[in-house]
DNA sequence: AACGTTGAAATAGTTC
DNA sequence: GAACTATTTCAACGTT
């Protein structure tokens, strides 16, 4: 049975009053990082590059093991074969999976 | 138009240290915020109906009337409502409620 | 466990083209709804209420019943309904949307 | 001022009868998509990971031009400097230990 | 069948 | 106000 039956109308606020005292902190916090956005703007940085210099950097951090999972279940799906040249199709089909990437 | 000379390079870093430190931040509450959903349901509320619940607090009273008489608007068009809906909760909602009764 | 011989490769081959070609028509499918979509904003509508509208003629009446009975209790519980809400709505909606088109 | 005064009715259904129609024949391709999926698993395929393959594919063939672009953008970043050593800093940071939820 | 996990869709916010 | 990005929401999937 769900909630709200009477008792737990003190839990409901409860919880209501929790929920929003912590979203308002995340909203200042929010407001802080554009001020600072802001104030790099007004010396000079370019603000939509410095949004994607830290968004690379915070893929570059999770994206590691993500990757690492990732390649896993990639060698893993080529595994599913015997030995075959399999990798060759799953390789060569439209460009080359090849990484060329420049990684930062 | 950019910043030249080495001293653009510590005011980036600055930046850069300052933008993740309080990204850092918002994550932490944003797991709290989830956190105490979780909870929630574990106290056997229904966590969707207290996401739209908290929503609903949120957006102030106009908007939501004028949100609610446009899905009316429609709803009539189409032919969903026979008399009145939706549209009754949203006129009905100016005043602050301190005396409920009825209902369910 | 897995596929042994040349044959797993076919398969798998097949398996992948399938799967691409039906995902390449579903977002063919997907572009023409945002297309719709846009026309409809372009005529005047409310994009927003029209998706809502959208959503509440695709979930059945008795869910939406309960969803809305549950929002309704925890308003409730919060002191944010006085007389009457969505309840009225939920409560007359018993039969199937798709009847009635004179009415209103 | 918003549609549906009257006249709108007409173009609300046939813009409703357009979308559920199209998102009709997208929830068919699902399923076949699912089938698809259904079938491999019944063959001993791993469809876990045939489901990675896919996505890989998908974004091998999408995500070069962001990439590149991305690059790009992260290169004018870094140039906002003059030519000093602060690609050191960019790379030399990545080794945060911040790591929520452990992969499988 | 509830649970958490993951991927896609939608909404909100920002920039030009 | 249109496009792009980020955040949030929602639905599907395997797991227990």
């Amino acid at each position: 049975m769900n909630k709200t039956g009477g008792v737990a109308q003190d839990q409901l606020r409860s919880i209501v009053e929790r929920i929003e005292r912590l979203e308002e902190e995340k909203a200042e916090i929010a407001r802080d990082i554009r001020e600072v956005y802001a104030e790099a703007k007004g010396n000079g940085f370019d603000v939509k590059a410095l949004r994607k210099l830290i968004s690379v950097r915070k893929i570059d951090a999770n994206e590691r093991k993500e990757q690492e999972a990732m390649l896993d279940l990639y060698m893993h799906a080529m595994g599913m074969l015997d030995g075959t040249p399999l990798g060759e199709y799953a390789k060569g089909q439209d460009s080359q999976p090849e990484q060329e990437q420049a990684a930062a």
